[in-house]
DNA sequence: CGCCGAGTTGAACTGAATCAAGAAACGTGG
DNA sequence: CCACGTTTCTTGATTCAGTTCAACTCGGCG
């Protein structure tokens, strides 16, 4: 399972963990465009994406900021929500048709109790999702939206295709006419 | 002790836990100014300030880029370098004289293998710390300069008193010319 | 007393925002 | 599968916040 697999990476999981693991994740489907989770939800679950694209963006005024995308074969939580069990203002939304399975908050502090390995692979989790955080957070002071905007032509060449400008200028931090400017600039 | 106190915030730690943990951790004390960690150390330490002030910044071209400052009674570390073991780019300097307690990075590691909740410390730890920077990297694509300097200037009042302007302004993204006409503008 | 770094202020310049209009792409219903 | 309407993208003109370069003030320290 594609799970496992992934987790397997950060750490070994032994059959017995792994039976405790797998019967608690369901799998879910939504269309290109639905929103998994909107703003004035309680974050309900650790998700991990089989198939699909994901945006992750707030309201702010009169606009949306993109401040996060998501792809296929990674976890995605509005992990603050899931963490705090507080209402978040994140929505999340399907750039394209998603296939995923997900695990529940109850479940997983189960698994934490229950395995050996559950309390370090969520420490594993918070850590990777720490680090890229924290990427993101120093790019943002360093570059500007040009700059910022080859680094993700380079790193990311699948995204630049797939996904619409405007949310692409958002996440760099510019409004769709700069970033339209910025390409045709480029090339 | 503050530690302790600290961590039992989190999650209770019992007296025979707590007994491994308190061993590992050793004091140190830094003057005013200087680096406790440079680019291209490879941090060993998880630390908890006693008293004092650090500020984190990393040289692009020329210039130093202020990303990030640490307050008495919180952990820091150079946080990726000391989970990769890998050499960091980053800087952290004393702006104020200092007291640390740390624990190196093969001390914890013992502890995590030792101990019930030493797992669950590391999990909260890095939680804790991805919290504050996902919520800086939005902060970083929602607000402009000056709505970033009112936010500290709210949140953050004894920042705004003790550290110099030309940090303050490279952490709010941008120049000291620019942030000192936002402050005049201001009052 | 003089030096040096930090902060302020001014003027010219630049990249991005805003407002606006037109072109291209997309999807939805017939 | 086409036609229409909506959304997305592009391009232009104007405005604005911030950069850069430079000069000057202030305070601390040798």
């Amino acid at each position: 399972m594609l799970i496992r697999e992934y987790l397997e990476k950060l750490v070994p999981i032994c059959d017995k963990d792994w039976a405790v693991f797998s019967t608690k994740f369901e799998k879910q489907v939504f269309k290109k465009n639905s929103l998994i989770i909107r703003s004035g939800d309680v974050e309900n679950y650790l998700s991990f994406i089989e198939t699909g694209m994901l945006r992750f963006w707030i309201e702010v005024g009169d606009k949306e900021i993109t401040f996060d995308f998501a792809f296929e074969k990674s976890f995605f939580s509005a992990y603050l929500s899931f963490l705090t069990r507080d209402t978040t203002n994140w929505n999340i939304q399907a750039i394209t048709p998603i296939v995923l399975w997900r695990i529940s908050y109850t479940d997983l502090h189960l698994i934490y109790e229950q395995t050996v390995v559950g309390e370090k692979i969520g420490r594993l989790a918070a850590e990777d999702l720490f680090i890229k955080a924290a990427k993101r957070k120093i790019d943002l002071l360093t570059y500007t939206a040009e700059e910022l905007y080859l680094i993700l032509f380079k790193e990311q060449p699948h995204l630049i295709q797939n996904i619409p400008l405007k949310y692409l200028a958002s996440y760099i931090g510019v409004t769709p006419q700069a970033l339209s400017r910025i390409r045709s600039r480029i090339y």
